[in-house]
DNA sequence: TTGCGTACGTTATAACCTAACAAAATATTA
DNA sequence: TAATATTTTGTTAGGTTATAACGTACGCAA
């Protein structure tokens, strides 16, 4: 993400937490901040490596509770098949998001696709399940290492 | 998972692992045994005290390699969002499953829904992405629960 | 039997995550 | 503003999940 989406991304980020009375601080802002200026999903731990530029002593439940603040506020999204954190790309509002994981280069897009989301409803519907948290992520090759694979 | 329906599976899993070449050894034919017979997914660390009745000196790469083999025969499967491993519900051919998860009573659910796997791999296809394993698991809460709650 | 590949034993440690409690900052109310 | 409550952060420690690395045993084939 370069520089001019990120202030974007911080402004909506600020202005969604005000409208929500819940407080963006430093430590959370720059959690977020090292999210969307990565290239790919970064762990809690390589968060915590990148913290230390910026605060003195950072341990991980400072990361934790960052990433727990942000994931409950749907700025940020867990990638659990990688153990990974991603910003949000379009946090303006609420929606269930399927990851595109490219085994080969790291890259991740976030899809949001309404037929996926509308049959998975259906199928847990279907046997009276009522869905609260899809948890959708697709590991695979991205069409910029498919076509490297062809040369 | 009853006694009968437990003998099927172990002896439809000897079959497959004979016609693949692949050796179904004690200790991974344990491993699938204590998956199938629990009631909920297992943890690696669940299954390492079960297996204490079982071999004598049990270890987590001890776990760990017979979830590898039955997670690649397809035999098992992974919940990503729990850490969590459980026995295949249709072993017979090859699938792309979904999972219902129940945050209150842990039941977990496998069903395999062409129009989710469809809609996924279309979602895929639009941004030239090669699906390899789709993660598809959805939290939330089951038919029962929701009953209970009720009252 | 010798050699080769696969499976297993063992130790150690990496990586991921949370509990628990104290201190500080911020918001709320009097 | 002062007193109080609430939220956030600091800090220590420890629990859980997963793998690296290296050696040994076993099965099989030349």
């Amino acid at each position: 993400m370069d520089n001019k989406a990120l202030s974007h991304v911080l402004e909506r980020a600020e202005t969604l937490c005000q409208g929500r009375g819940v407080r963006l601080t430093e430590q959370r802002k720059t959690v977020l901040k090292l999210l969307c200026v990565s290239d790919k999903p970064l762990s809690a731990y390589e968060l915590l490596d990148r913290m230390r530029g910026v605060f003195k002593n950072p341990s991980p439940p400072t990361v934790y509770r960052a990433l727990d603040f942000l994931l409950e506020q749907g700025l940020v999204h867990k990638l659990e098949s990688l153990h990974a954190y991603v910003g949000c790309t379009h946090p303006e509002h609420p929606h269930a998001s399927q990851f595109l994981i490219c085994d080969d280069c790291g890259e991740v897009t976030e899809v949001e696709d309404s037929s996926v989301a509308q049959s998975l409803n259906a199928a847990g519907k279907a046997v009276g399940f009522r869905a609260k948290r899809p948890v959708v992520e697709v590991l695979g090759t991205c069409a910029q290492c498919l076509k490297k694979q062809d040369d």
